[in-house]
Order: structure tokens, then C-alpha cells, then sequence
DNA sequence: TAAAGCAACTAACACGTGTTAGCAAGTAGT
DNA sequence: ACTACTTGCTAACACGTGTTAGTTGCTTTA
């Protein structure tokens, strides 16, 4: 039998599996539509490829949210445990924490976003997994806080609200990404700082 | 023929018709699943109904989230509106702004936290509708940190960066709601404010 | 009590979904 | 050139979706 049909192949360059570009993909895709309104067929099409093709390369659906919910809170978990274990003050901790937030946000913004708000489709155990991870990481953002506090650095505020305000506020970087006329990465960080430091700073 | 069967109904008080038993039902239900992810069976449930017969009430699904959305964005209009009059300081106007923000959250949770996360799903006109008013939205609250700025009663910052902290960081109290051990609302409130208006003062 | 209208029901349709089976076509190693 | 493996394709299934048609039951009005 002949066949000339043109059959698709996912690019790859050396360092890149061929999963690593749908999980790539699907990130775009899940922050555009929402995990549930995304299809395969949406994603295979960004792909260049079959809806049917893609699970040659991965197990499910789900498999590709737990890869970017996982892979973002990991991320963010190193970092607080880099930064618990420098000899700086409290407001220096915070203010590194949120710069790391903030450019995690500019840099890998779909990513990011995608953890952020989809991480409710999960599928236990991976939903529990998660939300637990999530709950330990604001009490340690907390924990911080709190620290500073007592050492008069901050405000008398109550620490996990001020670590919710943070946390919501830099998600907002969103909406600087889909605005047509940006300020520059740059000036976002500082006005996030100056805004956000400033609210908790004791005079 | 005899039926014996029991035919349910949907209880309503004075004042409340049927559609609004079901739209109060939608919104809890969208926060809950997200908009694509939440059934008509699932709400038909939630009301104590068959899916069909909610079709009596409503014209389709999206027109729930229409309601919602628009219910949600008029009554903020209305309120910026209002303060935008009064003859009080910039200062004073996005405190004002910040504490009703914080009030429509904390009392029509569900409502305002829909209109926030899914007005994505909206169909045109709607879409393109919504997204404007929330583009004016924005621009009104940022001219009133303009005029702050420029009475250097607030720091010099980028007003519209500032815009987006603020509301991001009022749809934090979402977190609130969900966590076991809440301060109240009335803390909640004053903690916020604190932060949120300490960061932005000139000094 | 009869008539009229509202609000529930059952049944079903057309469609989009995630996913699998089975096979063809490319690629790499000998 | 032969073989083994990877990666693509087509076809299809089972299921859940929003919604409509047609009918029965309940409530209100005359």
C-alpha cells in the first residue's frame, strides 16, 4: 500500500521532550480557556498534531495539571527555604519572597496563573497534596511576618491576613500582562514593592 | 390514570421569585466548580428540582452568569458613582472604595467572586460588554489616585499598577471565607485597610 | 367547580468530551 | 537492508453536556 500523507512531528530541540511541549502548551491553554473548557482536541491543535497523539506522551488530562500545579509549588518551596535560612531581617525576607512572587508571575506567568487558579480540578490525592503544600507555604510566609512583628519591623496586623493580601495582590500581575500599554517589567516590581513593603513597614 | 407521585416545588417567599432562588443557587454552585465545570443537573439538584424544569425560569446557562456578572458590576458602578461626588479628599474616596470592596466581598461572597473569576465564559455581546465596564471601572479608580498623587497625598506610584493591587488583593478574602480559624469581618476589614491604604500614603 | 396558566415531570436529541485500539509511518541502531 | 522502537494517524466508544418537546400535575381565578 501507498501512502503520502504528511504525517506531523512535535519539534523538539535537544534538552526538550516532546512532553515537555504539550505541558508547555497546555499551560497556554489552560490559563486562555479554564482547565475544564480546554479541550485534547484545542490542545492537539496547538500542538500540530492528532487529539489521539498527544497520549503517546502522556497519561491523562489531569497528569498535565499536576505536572504545572506541582512543578510551580515546588518551586516556591525551595525558595522559602532558601530564604528562611538567610541572616536577614524579616522585612528583607519579606521583600525577597515577594520579589521572587513577582517575577516567578512575569516570567512564567502561565504557569503560574494555571497553579494559581485550576488547581481546584485536581483529583485527589493530588488535591489534598496540594492544598496541604499551599497551607504549610502561607503559614511559613506567616511565620515570617509574625517574627517581624515582635521585633517591631512591621505593623501590629494580623500576619496571615497580611500574607493573603500579598499572595492575591501579585496575582494581579495578570491583568499587567494583558494590558495594551505596559509600564516595564522593572517599574511593575518597584511600585509592587514600594505599595505592598510600605503597607507593612512600622513607620 | 392515577399518580401518586410527589411533584416538587420551589419554595418561594414574598419578593423572591423563582429565578432568583435559582440564581442565588448558580452562584454558590459556579464558586464552588467553576462556571464550565458546574451542571445544569448539579444545580437543578441544589434547587431540588429535574434539570428541565429549571428551563420554566431561565432561558439558558449563560444567562445566569449574565445576571450575575452584570448585577454585580452595576452595583459597583453605581457606588464609584456615588463617591466620585462626594466632596472629600482622594485619600478618603479609596478608602471609601476600598471598605464598600470589602463589603460586597464579604457579604455577597458567592456573587461577587463569580463575576471576578468567570466572566471569561461570557459570550459576545456580553464579553466584550463586561470587559469595557471593567476597563472604565479601572480608569475612574485610577484617576482618583491620580489626583491623590498630584495633591501628594499619595506616594508617587503607578496608579493603575496601584488599581490592580487593590482589587487583587480584595478578592483574597476568598481565603478568608474558606479558612477553619477566621478572624471576623469587622478585623478583617480594618486589617486590610491598614495595609492597603498605609501603602499608598505620602509618608 | 370549571377553566386557565404556571411549574413540574419524563424522554430524548444532538453534540462535545476524554480516551482506547489498532495500524501506518517515520527514525535509529546493527 | 533488516529490525526494533517511537510517534503519528483514523475510527470509534462511552459518557456527560445543554436544551427542547410534550405531558401531567398543582394553584389561582372566575
Amino acid at each position: 500500500m501507498l501512502y503520502l500523507r504528511f504525517m506531523a512531528r512535535i519539534k523538539t530541540d535537544k534538552n526538550i521532550s516532546r512532553k515537555d511541549v504539550i505541558v508547555t502548551k497546555a499551560a497556554i491553554l489552560f490559563r486562555e480557556k479554564g482547565f475544564k473548557a480546554a479541550s485534547m482536541r484545542d490542545l492537539a491543535e496547538a500542538v500540530g498534531v492528532e487529539a489521539a497523539s498527544l497520549y503517546n506522551h502522556i497519561k491523562s488530562k489531569t497528569e498535565l495539571l499536576h505536572e504545572l500545579c506541582f512543578s510551580v509549588a515546588n518551586r516556591f518551596l525551595h525558595k522559602i527555604d532558601e530564604i528562611e535560612a538567610e541572616p536577614i531581617s524579616a522585612i528583607e525576607k519579606v521583600e525577597k519572597l515577594l520579589r521572587f512572587h513577582i517575577n516567578e508571575m512575569i516570567n512564567h506567568y502561565e504557569e503560574v496563573y494555571v497553579s494559581d487558579r485550576e488547581w481546584k480540578h485536581l483529583a485527589d490525592p493530588y488535591l489534598s497534596n496540594f492544598q496541604n503544600q499551599r497551607r504549610i507555604y502561607r503559614k511559613r510566609f506567616a511565620a515570617i511576618i509574625e517574627k517581624g512583628i515582635s521585633n517591631h519591623e512591621i505593623k501590629k496586623i494580623d500576619a496571615p491576613t497580611a500574607v493573603l493580601i500579598m499572595l492575591h495582590a501579585i496575582s494581579g500581575i495578570e491583568s499587567w500582562h494583558r494590558s495594551t500599554q505596559k509600564i516595564s517589567a522593572e517599574e511593575l516590581e518597584a511600585n509592587m514593592i514600594t505599595i505592598l513593603v510600605g503597607g507593612l513597614i512600622n513607620k
